[in-house]
DNA sequence: TTTAGTATTTAGTCAAGGCTAAATTTATAA
DNA sequence: TTATAAATTTAGCCTTGACTAAATACTAAA
């Protein structure tokens, strides 16, 4: 069995990769450990066959990594899913309790609450659920902030780990499978002013810059 | 925060208090580790005024160790109470996933989950259940292998740990609430001949001396 | 009260994961 | 190409909790 610190570096590393690849330092910052922490636990990863490891050059997850990778965050977004829908926890607390629980439950919990839940595919931030076997369907949404205005949207993904953002998100409406008609767009990356569920509001490019959505298509109901 | 080792040792220390007294000894053997490693623990232990420690006589709970351990404690049997109830757990399974979990859930997930159940004040092996504020009712029930033949009683509690024993227990109908009445013990400390919901079932000693049981009250509806 | 046996503690190790400070490597800009 | 900055690694240290082997303390029986 990894330690819980072999878990969270792997995790680590694979949201890294994600986006680009993951460097001592990135990973350093990611986590809020010193780099030499960092280099002393590549080391033991490169050992236990999790990653390829090149001095100077970071890492890359190899397929067990990855796979380990992806069963934690698999526990994580079901164990959110199920606090949220079972429990009654608000979006803006799941995360944290997520966190630590992920590392500690069996498969046979991991199955118990898939099971309940109807086996879902994302998460109550709209983040995908890696399925039992390993697989993650690709998503490459657009931000709320790199879409034109004029364009009607549907919220796919929100970030999971700011509550205050959360709470804040949830306030104006802005949750995953809300429709989103952008109105306006303020000129040198101005307030984006936005009609959600009837209201309209306003909100600021750090904030757009976190939404992320896909465009909303009027004839998706395929009656054959 | 305390450390899941730390609060392993108080729950330990804990319930060997409740048998008689925690020695080095019995604590090494209950946790499965060398005596030495526990009088390591004792000093650290003492050092954070969790226990009494006086070397070569053994340990006492301080007040605040004795509160800590009936957290875990009541966490441990919420989780298996709510395993059970609302995963679907068999009873012979919960003991060890709460096992990892008590040291890893949140207050609001305690609080969570004991609303959900409606408070419970004992778990599914009819373990007590420590409130909140670290009370915990006395129960001194004898075993059935103490317990006289024409005698009818209720069954209130079983070990939780022993897996094997419970889907025993489980088969022959011997669980808590259950009404038992016993037909005949064999002299010598022999089998005993038990009536389990109409059926006629025989215990040997090491089983009779795991069950605990009260006697049975006809007249327990107080209709004023 | 001596002695054997048992319980307990001491001493010294080890691995995991963290840290800081110093050294080194790589990248960049002049 | 060379100086400097930034990234990374090395070296050495710390704490937690485990271990074994050796020493010591307690207890009970002769």
């Amino acid at each position: 069995m990894l330690s819980q610190a072999v878990e969270d570096y792997l995790k680590t590393i694979y949201k890294l990769e994600e986006r680009s690849s993951a460097t001592t330092n990135e990973i350093a910052r990611a986590m809020n450990v010193a780099a030499a922490s960092v280099t002393n636990m590549l080391k033991r990863l490169a050992e236990l066959k999790l990653v390829e490891y090149t001095s100077h050059k970071g890492v890359t997850l190899t397929e067990p990594g990855r796979k380990a990778a992806l069963e934690i965050i698999r526990h994580h977004r079901l164990i959110e899913m199920y606090l949220h829908e079972a429990l009654g926890y608000s979006w803006d607390k799941v995360h944290e309790e997520a966190e630590h629980l992920e590392h500690h439950i069996s498969e046979e919990f991991e199955d118990k609450i898939a099971e309940f839940l109807g086996h879902p595919t994302h998460d109550p931030h709209g983040d995908p659920i890696p399925t039992k076997d390993g697989k993650l369907p690709e998503t490459n949404h657009d931000s709320l902030f790199k879409t034109d205005a004029g364009q009607t949207v549907i919220v796919q993904r929100v970030p999971d780990s700011d509550s205050e953002l959360l709470r804040y998100l949830a306030d104006i409406g802005l949750k995953p499978k809300a429709k989103v008609e952008i109105l306006l767009k303020a000129p040198f990356n101005g307030p984006i002013t936005l009609k959600v569920a009837e209201k309209e509001i306003i909100i600021g490019r750090e904030v757009a810059e976190k939404v992320f959505v896909a465009p909303f298509k009027t004839e998706t109901k395929k009656k054959k």
